[in-house]
DNA sequence: ACTTCTCCTGCAAACCTTTGCAGCCAACGG
DNA sequence: CCGTTGGCTGCAAAGGTTTGCAGGAGAAGT
């Protein structure tokens, strides 16, 4: 029933090569030809067979993404951003979901492997040594982890975490609480040794709670665990958290930031919508999603090498693969979930209060029309963390 | 590199065709051989190529996913529960996102068409002809659609929209307001259809604003022509513009519930993280999912009966396919962001309201942070709807 | 012992496209 | 006039798998 470039070449009084090449390479065919062709190709409305043309040419024009959870408002920048990059060139984006699930990841890979050209590989939560071995089954891209040998595009949390922290103590708070992700999290860590460097330099107290599921009920399950430890300032792994925590905190009858401080990371668009809005640390997830769509078509695009012919094995020597590891960067977007300390209270003036926490009449005048605050001045597109 | 199906005949050495079977139709081929060929397979790290599958049964085992933005949280549950019931099914769903254009919707079905089973098309904005005509290029289920010919799930969002009006009557409220959604949506037009009856029947007045587009930010911009309709009620097309609306109303200085009611529609997550709580219609997101896969499946091959749910199934057999429409009820989810009307602010106590729905918050309780702050409104990621 | 069956396995075609190679023709240089 | 070049097109192999058909071996029936 669907036409095949046989019909086509039918129809057009040509050899089907002459089709195969008026798609494939234009310029080889002879313009009248070509049109003819074109011409009876939308007639029959013939579309290339792409399994067929992967069969043969080894690519399928097919990228694998592999996220643990759709449903976090995290990712959706991130998969827009791959998409619409690799759909420049002619490729397709494949999500998967895995629920957060280790197990779910690795079959996913074997799932993928056949019928994409490379998997990026989202937030693992897999061992290294495992992503590794899978490596060697399918081009990977990492993101939000670092694995030797592998290309990787991270965004730097820890430096987030370190700002993060900094604003706090730099509020006044000296007891602070880490509120952490998911184990297996490559992000969880570095926050942690982040957030606990920073902390010690400010020679504050940091108490880690965790591992916890990365969701608003992660956060909010854990209010009341916040509060035993007596911090006066909490970080999340994430907004999501962040937000559950905030609500948590509110049934407990702790107002947001007059008696706790809350900071959380990745900026989502959920975060300016809660009140009291949230402070956090926005991660370039878009940036991300395209960087990785172009390290894995440039370190596969470059590679032409043909299977070997005969028999004979073809190693080709891949010293020359350039697993190259982007670093972005990440900023403090400083909204109202974060207030003076109990420690700064007694000693700052009103004033100085009022500059640090919008919800009065910023520094920099906001204006009735929503100039941007010096706070929310980022002109990143929301997106959450991971990993 | 790739082991392939030669290289396991080779190593157990039997034919080719007797590991294609091993694996398609292992009931053909002796136990012992198989064991043989089934360690040498996993020994080789042999993984059926699906391309070549692909090829020659003209089965993908891949299911298309369009929708109109990943964004909008009204999706990830639908397509969570799609990929699960899916990948029972040993399928996998490929995901693609429109960004509300109609026409990246052809473009996708297009591109999409030769490498899946079938399309699941998710809230389309594009023509009812349109949509017909590729469904001869491709399986088509459509979601929140009817098309004639077509199957397809709908969520019975008329009758939502209907409970939601009868509620905001039933409150005393005269004057009511429409927040529409898209041009193009099926979904809109229902809406419209079913609360303009409703409000008839109760002697109320209806306001219909819109097109507009179904986001945070689409709310946020009509928070002042809603006032200047006067009404004490509104219903809005998604969640998403419910919520957008609040913001705006807030900066408008009018407090939800006290001055305004806002009713929302699909019970998105977030709708239960805003200050007010948000009033909605739930819609059965996930079961829609699922039975789309269905649908699309049973449809097309290897058939298992499911039985439908809740929802009613009209089934049209035409000559060689039955086409099914299941429709899935939707419910109306009473929380804060609904309160009395001014009609019957004197008459009816608080009581009878909350009397509508065991269970539900009372009304009128903005909560601790319900603080408005002005100028916070800009900034809308565009997100979407469902149909 | 001969047929008939049942089980299993091998053979080869087919799916649709790409691509190196060879061939054709016209034009061009010498 | 011949050899060469360049532009275009046809030929055929190849890619990994499925599947109808045929064949072989043994078991069961007679």
């Amino acid at each position: 029933m669907p036409a095949t470039i046989r019909d086509v070449a039918r129809a057009s009084g040509v050899h089907i090569s002459t089709v195969s090449r008026t798609f494939s390479a234009p310029h080889l065919v002879n313009p009248e030809t070509r049109n003819r062709v074109l011409a009876c190709a939308e007639h029959l409305g013939y579309r290339p067979n792409r399994a067929a043309r992967a069969l043969i040419t080894g690519r399928t024009h097919n990228i694998g993404l592999i996220i643990a959870d759709i449903a976090n408002p995290f990712f959706p920048p991130l998969i827009k951003a791959a998409e619409s990059q690799a759909r420049q060139r002619d490729y397709h984006i494949f999500i998967a979901d895995t629920n957060e699930d280790p197990a779910a990841e690795e079959d996913l890979v074997h799932a993928l492997a056949k019928q994409v050209d490379g998997v990026l590989l989202c937030s693992p939560r897999m061992s290294n040594s495992l992503i590794e071995q899978l490596s060697r089954e399918v081009p990977l891209v990492v993101i939000n982890r670092q694995v030797t040998g592998l290309p990787a595009v991270v965004m730097d949390v820890g430096q987030g975490a370190r700002l993060a922290v900094e604003h706090l103590t730099g509020l006044g708070h000296r007891e602070l609480a880490l509120l952490g992700g998911p184990r297996g999290s490559w992000t969880n860590r570095e926050i942690r040794r982040a957030a606990t460097t920073a902390a010690r330099a400010a020679d504050a107290s940091l108490t880690v709670l965790g591992p916890n599921p990365p969701t608003e009920g992660g956060g909010i399950a854990m209010a009341e665990q916040v509060r035993r430890t007596g911090a006066t300032a909490v970080l999340a792994y994430n907004d999501l958290m962040a937000i559950g925590l905030m609500e948590g905190l509110d049934s407990l009858g702790l107002r947001v930031p007059q008696d706790i401080s809350v900071v959380g990371i990745d900026d989502i668009a959920l975060s300016r919508l809660t009140r009291p809005k949230l402070t956090t640390v926005a991660t370039p997830t878009a940036a991300a999603g395209r960087t990785a769509v172009d390290m894995l078509l440039q370190h596969d695009g470059s590679s032409s090498a043909r299977a070997g012919r005969g028999g004979g094995r073809t190693t080709t020597t891949d010293d020359r693969r350039t697993t190259a590891q982007v670093t972005l960067q990440t900023e403090l977007v400083i909204r109202d979930s974060t207030g003076v300390g109990p420690a700064a209270s007694a000693v700052r003036p009103a004033a100085a209060a009022a500059a640090d926490r919008p919800g009065a009449a910023p520094p920099a005048d906001p204006g009735p029309h929503g100039h941007p605050d010096p706070g929310s001045a980022t002109a990143a597109t929301p997106e959450s963390v991971a990993s």
